[in-house]
DNA sequence: TCTGTATTATAACAACTGTTATATTTAGGG
DNA sequence: CCCTAAATATAACAGTTGTTATAATACAGA
């Protein structure tokens, strides 16, 4: 019988070495032969656990969206109301050289989805998932007497959704050089205008 | 003596053709070739006019650049104040066919600037034009008791700008199909939460 | 130890890229 | 009408890409 390994434990090599070209090198050089040779492999190899290019990368964005994902599921069992927004945004934020990471395979995938539809779909699925989040919370704050009944709370989530977005966008360009107090300011100065001063 | 053309009317029309190849296929597709046949020549008449592929990219940044600030100078000199802010933020994001080509530009600059330091500082000082621009308009509304003397300018500025990338961003991702009254709503949301009810 | 097959490496392929080199065309001045 | 140099076209080049084909390898079971 043949030579046998863990396929999904190899795949997730796989994953992880596309993941970390792209933040490193950008999805411009990830290539097929860069991310095998940072796993330690051959082209040959990673095709044979990917049918295409195209395969992998989607894999990678998954795999990105579940950190996020998880990150915020924590944030949001711990906190209630305002309190669970504030932790939400600033967990989606980048703070560190990790959660930076994340950025820029979020740039990826906007830039990636340019020419997929297949993409772009996943990523609209990606924005409702988040709006229903926060809206979610911002019904919770109006229960707890945090916001006034009357607040539209489909608008403020999506201004809050296009505020993470564009801070994350100003934090790429700003080379990481965006520190994250400064982050945090950001989010307060919001919070502190939607909800009043705590 | 030779045959003479208008030099910088042909460049132009190169840097229209590369322009409308991003907006329509997208940067991935924007090969030197590409752009040269949309403009009616081949590519022994692009280079004619440009040294590189990265010479015509950077003019068409450029380009782009120029417009959206032509028509924010313009939002800007016919208001003051809180109607002089939301004319501003109305003239940058979408609203129609071409100025929501301009986002597919931004998105493409943003990407590119991945992998090109210069791209970057440029995108910076973009941003810190953007940032002075809001200041000077949020400053104004202090002295015309619009806002109250406290307000954190800066925070502020910088809320509005990611707010506005923001948008952006999910318009791109929605495919166009984010409506005009749908962005109006959403800035005149914000301006609420900041100036109060008007 | 030998065998067969999954695994991995090597290499070839065709398509495409930006760039460069070379030929051809064009029109204005003599 | 020609000549000249700019403008443009054509073609070649070298590098890279994703993909595919083929060869080598490693290991579980007989």
């Amino acid at each position: 019988m043949p030579k046998v390994v863990d396929h999904d434990a190899r795949r997730r090599d796989f994953i992880e070495a596309a993941y970390q070209t792209i933040v490193e090198e950008g999805l411009a050089k990830t290539t097929i032969r860069a991310v095998a040779k940072r796993a330690g492999y051959t082209t040959g190899a990673l095709v044979h656990y990917f049918a295409d290019k195209e395969e992998l990368i989607a894999y990678v964005l998954e795999e990105n969206g579940k950190l996020v994902r998880e990150r915020m599921r924590h944030a949001e069992q711990v906190h209630r109301g305002r309190a669970a927004l504030r932790h939400v945004l600033l967990e989606a934020l980048p703070r560190d050289r990790r959660s930076g990471s994340s950025w820029r395979i979020w740039l990826a995938l906007w830039y990636h989805s340019e020419g997929s539809e297949a993409m772009r779909k996943e990523e609209r699925r990606r924005y409702r998932e988040w709006l229903d989040r926060i809206s979610t919370i911002l019904r919770e704050a109006i229960e707890l007497d945090e916001l006034p009944a009357e607040t539209d709370v489909d608008s403020h989530a999506r201004l809050l959704v296009a505020m993470i977005d564009g801070i994350g966008v100003q934090y790429l360009m700003a080379n990481g050089r965006m520190s994250a107090r400064r982050i945090t300011g950001l989010v307060d100065s919001y919070l502190t205008g939607l909800f009043g001063p705590r």
